[in-house]
DNA sequence: AAATTAATAGGACGGCCATCCTATTAATAA
DNA sequence: TTATTAATAGGATGGCCGTCCTATTAATTT
């Protein structure tokens, strides 16, 4: 693995401080620090700490889409598609289990400080909907493919928030084995 | 109305602000301006920042309790008490729109601030829990009353953020339907 | 009425933060 | 090789924040 460019490390290191600790609460010092770089040239790659959280976005948004493409080819049916998504939830599990869903946590603490980029950060879970909608149209639910849509990325958002809370593995094992369970009755 | 006290004026304040700007967005400055005292004058009354959230935890206690056994009284049935839980997403629904749930986003940010009130926030959560487990119990279901009870607090807290996010309230009120169609089959 | 306590006001302090500025070094282009 | 640009370092600035301190006024008690 070839070193990565100064740009990419501060970043990276936002991009897990945002999500670790939150947008508001990481500092240029601590990103710096993380990069192991002074203050001042982070001045030389980022005018402002909103151009670190834009760059974060647009990354969150580089790599999720590599992913839906990834289990566009990796599985063959839709079903095997939208199970890949149910199951982050559990691979990521570590992750979520202290920071919660970095989607969801993200789109909320910017929406409560009303800050420029909250659409911006909307647009990760705009993915995931339009993706997921079009797994369930080729399952055939075209009149109700974005509800069901919206329905699975509610049912993700409300069991890592509940599972995160509460430190309980079991249950998001148990909804997960639910929302299967719930998938494939839908295709009977 | 009579007039409330400044140390109840200060606590409903600060519950307001922490709920739609989140509470290290929070400033005193922010509270004693809503209060229309000095910032001095605070120390009076509240310690530390600290003292504030604990005390709008404890406030937001005990208002949760009160609105429980509300329902419990007001509602003959297990399933209309439930059903009551599931309404206030579309009763309080032009301030999730905006801020989310407020039990759900203050436990997310004090996880990600690693707080030391972390856990008392939970509480609010287990008041729910532990209300919800009672009625499925009630309804017959002793077994998995608890697992009955964190779905529908999932339920409750995904279509929250998703709705909110995605500024639907349709979704919302479809997902209201739902659940409550799920509610009465469980019940056959 | 006098003494004591509660409540309020507002300035002061030290710390952290985002941002800016300038100087120095490394890399590249001419 | 020289000129120019990119990258880095670190100090300076001004603002806000939580907290503290002291003085003044209101309320209460003796």
């Amino acid at each position: 693995m070839s070193k990565q460019s100064t740009y990419q490390q501060i970043v990276n290191a936002a991009d897990n401080l945002f999500y670790q600790n939150g947008f508001e609460h990481t500092s240029f010092t601590d990103i710096s620090n993380l990069v192991s770089i002074s203050r001042g040239n982070f001045y030389h790659h980022f005018k402002t700490k909103n151009d670190i959280l834009s760059a974060v976005i647009k990354a969150r948004l580089a790599n999720t889409q590599a992913m839906l493409d990834e289990w566009q080819t990796a599985e063959a049916t839709p079903e095997g598609r939208i199970k890949c998504y149910i199951h982050i939830l559990l691979t990521n599990w570590d992750k979520i289990q202290h920071y919660g869903c970095p989607v969801g946590t993200l789109c909320t603490e910017l929406a409560k400080l009303n800050h420029a980029s909250k659409e911006e950060a909307t647009q990760v879970f705009t993915l995931f909907r339009q993706w997921l909608k079009q797994q369930f149209k080729q399952l055939g639910h075209v009149d109700d493919a974005d509800q069901l849509a919206m329905h699975v990325l509610a049912w993700s958002q409300g069991v890592a928030t509940i599972s995160s809370t509460f430190q309980n593995k079991e249950f998001a094992e148990q909804e997960v084995q639910k929302i299967n369970a719930w998938l494939d009755k839908l295709n009977h």
